[in-house]
RNA sequence: GCCCCCGUAGCUCAGUGGAUAGAGCACCGGCCUCCGGAGCCGGGUGCGCAGGUUCGAGUCCUGCCGGGGGCGCCA
């Protein structure tokens, strides 16, 4: 049965389809999965009747025929067939595709729907460590986070943003010991000049050389978890300058991430005592060779013997678990998460399953909580290997994200117009270039090890920042040469040329591309996506003239299709934490 | 020794159990009185190996091989 054509609203193209679709296999049996995809043979294919019809115990083709009998897509599609052993190849109408961009542009929210209901979500991301500087293992794990920061955002739910930063633990007796010795207007004169890493060096040379100093870091430590309030001054003092140089980096990098946002381990100190009193009440805690322990099923050592996770330390110590702990039950209980994502390393994948099993067992984390890791690799050089300086020391962010605007600069002086405007010229260049760097870190999936290539992540070709960058700004170009604002938002796009119609299926993707980012936490989908419509727009604007098209209804079609791209492209981006400048 | 992740074209990477596995780079050849040539069009190579599950496997399972990581009191 097919609804009139016009009426309705359609914001999601390609959601009404999966709907209808679904509507379509029920009738023949309830819960079935349509198995909907991009195909090659049409534009998408619905593959759910082949699995139907073992269970059904029909004949495949006979199962497709009567789902495509009993589906309502004649507003949706010109074409719907039954195809090869039962695969259903569907074809969406131009009108349809016309509507939906119409539909679109005139959204501001380019027919992304807000996500029912909203959630709130915990993202654990970023978290370097006091007293020493970001290196790019932090770098992955603040740009990953900042993007499903957006994108969850952008979906309407309430993300809550945490930043747990390493500021606690044995090695600040030392560090505020060295922060003494240096005297303490000289110790933050070096701090402050942002070479955290050689304080941290210096306070370590002093530690393992002097057996006095050592004793001193040890009676710090004992002072610091006693809160003594001279310790606490001084202790603050180092978490303070570290937290302003991360945010030096952040602003540059050009993040959300606040120093409001920093919920540091110490934060949880208090909570320790009542995390193992709670285990303990609760019978999972375990004395092993002193450490009291819980060993949640399914984890074993080198040995085969069940593997624990030490919550408290034999000297009386809390672990960095109990911390890890106390936080998943902060965020259920006091903040009300539903979802908690851990922008995390994979190297720490056990340690995290092994947290998330025991909060499971001490009730912390209901089922209907959902905890995950969002993990990633590690960063190579382009020798294959860990990323690091030519002397093999780790890469300083802030130096690296100099690199970037650097390079990007010249590699805008080397082919930019006479007419440039050196301030300008600068502010693209650090768009460019942090755009470049972030866009390469998001573009590849995330479990992967990922080659850190400064002339592939920098090149306007490909999968990379620059080429979607560049793509935005050509857009932009146009109206700015033709000297008009795009046309009403809203206006209904004619599809004649295949580029026009290609154009258009590219672009009702984008709500479900961003759902999908959001669900999976795999931002790379969204790379994809963007660097696949941009050459998809090339492609059309190479067959389609615009400002010289044949007619003037067809020339406000044609920069109606300009203008949606360039909003989804610039969208797009934003939501990747990447800036589209209007010009490059 | 056990566990986890990864292995797709020469290189960098996509690929939610579906039909003939896709991009970019590099290489070759076309398209320029070109709305930004930083472009467009075309050209050929590949799922580490061996089994298994399935109507159907790059995808799921098992075992090998290769690379990386983890494996009790660091965080």
């Amino acid at each position: 049965m097919a609804r009139g054509g016009g009426e309705w609203a359609m914001p999601d193209l390609l959601q009404t389809l999966a709907d209808r679709l679904a509507a379509a296999f029920a009738q023949v049996a309830p819960g079935a999965d349509p198995v909907l995809r991009r195909s090659d043979r049409a534009d998408f294919q619905a593959n759910g009747a082949l699995a139907l019809a073992k269970r059904l115990g029909r004949p495949p083709q006979e199962v497709a025929e009567a789902v495509v009998r009993g589906a309502d897509l004649g507003d949706l599609c010109e074409r719907v067939e039954v195809s090869g052993p039962g695969f259903v190849n569907l074809t969406l109408a131009a009108d349809a595709l016309a509507e939906a961009l119409s539909t679109m542009g005139a959204d501001d929210r380019l027919g992304v729907a807000r996500s029912e209901p909203a959630e709130r979500v915990v993202v654990d991301y970023s978290a370097p460590n006091v007293a020493k500087e970001m290196h790019v293992g932090h770098l992955r794990s603040t740009i990953i986070g900042d993007a499903l920061v957006r994108v969850l955002g952008f979906l309407g739910h309430e993300v809550i943003r945490e930043n747990h930063v390493g500021d606690w633990g044995t090695p600040f007796g030392m560090l505020i010991e060295h922060l003494l010795d240096l005297g303490e207007a000289a110790a933050l004169k070096e701090l402050s000049v942002g070479d955290l890493d050689a304080f941290y060096r210096e306070a370590r040379a002093s530690f393992d050389a002097d057996p006095a100093f050592r004793e001193r870091s040890r009676r710090r430590v004992v002072l610091l978890q006693a809160k003594d309030p001279e310790t606490l001054r001084l202790w603050q003092l180092l978490v303070a300058e570290s937290v302003r140089a991360f945010q030096e980096v952040y602003d540059t990098l050009g993040v959300l991430l606040r120093p409001e946002d920093v919920v540091g381990e110490s934060a949880y100190n208090d909570q320790l005592p009542e995390i193992v009193a709670e285990l303990e009440a609760k019978g999972l805690l375990v004395e092993d060779q002193g450490a009291r322990c819980v060993f949640p099923p399914g984890f074993t050592n080198r040995e085969g013997q069940p593997l624990p996770l030490i919550v408290q330390k034999s000297d009386g110590g809390f672990g960095y678990a109990a911390t890890d702990l106390a936080a998943i039950r902060d965020r259920v209980q006091r903040l009300g998460a539903r979802r908690l994502l851990y922008v995390v390393g994979a190297p720490q994948a056990q340690h995290l399953q092994m947290c998330f099993a025991v909060a499971r067992l001490a009730g912390w984390l209901p089922e209907a909580v959902d905890a995950e890791h969002v993990a990633f690799g590690s960063v190579l050089g382009t020798d294959g290997k860990m990323f690091r300086t030519r002397a093999g020391g780790t890469v300083k962010l802030a130096d690296l994200l100099q690199e970037a605007v650097a390079r990007a600069e010249a590699a805008l002086a080397e082919r930019g117009q006479e007419d440039e405007d050196p301030a300008e010229r600068r502010a693209v260049a650090r768009q460019l270039g942090i755009g470049a760097v972030k866009y390469a870190d998001l573009a590849t999936e995330r479990t992967r090890d990922y080659v850190f290539d400064w002339n592939r992540m920098l090149a306007f070709e490909g999968n990379t920042g620059p080429y979607v960058q560049y793509a935005h700004a050509r857009i932009r170009s146009i109206f700015r040469r033709a000297a008009t604002e795009p046309p009403p938002r809203g206006t209904r796009p004619l599809l004649e040329a295949p580029e026009e119609r290609a154009l258009a299926l590219a672009l009702v993707a984008f709500p479900q591309t961003v759902a999908e980012v959001a669900r999976s936490a795999f931002p790379h989908r969204l790379c994809q996506f963007l660097s696949e419509l941009a050459s998809t727009f090339t492609a059309f604007y190479e067959t389609c003239p615009v400002l010289r098209a044949e007619t003037e209804e067809r020339r406000q079609s044609r920069l109606a299709l300009c203008d949606l791209t360039a909003r989804v492209l610039a969208q797009g981006l934003d939501l990747l934490g990447i800036a589209a400048p209007e010009r490059m």
